[in-house]
DNA sequence: TAGATAGACTTTAACATTAAACAGTTTAAT
DNA sequence: ATTAAACTGTTTAATGTTAAAGTCTATCTA
């Protein structure tokens, strides 16, 4: 044997890389289409995820921070805050300290909506939950952050 | 211990389900941007996809055909034959069997592009195989491929 | 203090996608 | 033979995204 696999260069492992990413990108389309469905207030996968955010991360940001966070540009940020607060989901407001910030926060109207969204959604998650052990769920997960570190590394280079 | 993770509903679950699709979608885009930068042509994921299908699948489909394999709406698929055609990578011809299908099929310059594609996208292909293990890739891409099938099934319901 | 550079956000144009309306073709029913 | 239903593919309008240009604002440098 001469330990090939691995250490050499083999189309049929390219083959074996794009079906993995391939998969991922079905999972992707088909999970956040599914998950939309379930969202109360026409409610998008984004808007929803700026919401929970407010929750789980901080109370306040800046249209910035929000963009890094979840890895769109400033555009698609500028964007779906528009849609949030025209919903009276979020307030906006100009940085008294600093005149190019912007503060953002969610309204008590967003939380509701959030907290509905939550609900709305927790059935699907639980039958998925029910059908995927959540242990073996969460060593999948821990698998996907490296590869998604990685790719994250890859692309600044 | 009443075996309660798993067995009953369960916010801290719903939160590590919700994370779990969360990484897929973030692997998913970023995957695909790296991939697409690769790519010559202009060729879209999309595109390189159809030319690829023509060469692991069957030399010919028709545009239906194409949209149920790549799980779009028969006009994106229409919108991508129409870019492709006009690159002059396929040919999209009436069928003279039935005057409602048409026939598509690669062109000569399509493979020479799919191939050079192939080749432009190796090295990445091959970088990540370097960094994880064929067999652990293969071993995700089996679990993924249940989450993908059950979500499937899920959709149609 | 001027001028240049960098930072934060918005706007615009282009694009791939979807859902829904549309048009033509085939099949089935009566 | 007609008519209705189902099918195949295209078109249209709307959406969310990106990249690039644009607008202010802040900071650094000389």
């Amino acid at each position: 044997m001469f330990e090939r696999a691995g250490l050499m260069a083999n189309p049929s492992n390219d083959q074996a890389v794009f079906t993995y990413f391939n998969e991922i990108g079905i999972i992707s389309q088909l999970s956040a289409g599914l998950f939309e469905q379930g969202l109360p207030e026409g409610l998008t996968l984004s808007q929803f995820s700026v919401l929970n955010w407010f929750v789980r991360v901080d109370v306040e940001a800046t249209p910035g921070r929000l963009a890094r966070a979840f890895q769109v540009t400033g555009g698609a940020m500028t964007n779906t805050l528009k849609k949030l607060e025209s919903k009276g989901l979020v307030k906006v407001e100009p940085d008294k300290n600093s005149g190019r910030r912007k503060r953002v926060a969610m309204t008590r109207k967003g939380n509701q909506v959030r907290d509905k969204a939550i609900k709305s959604v927790a059935p699907l998650l639980r039958e998925f939950a029910e059908r995927f052990p959540i242990e073996k769920l969460k060593r999948q997960t821990r698998q996907l952050a490296e590869v998604r570190e990685y790719l994250d590394e890859r692309r600044s280079k």
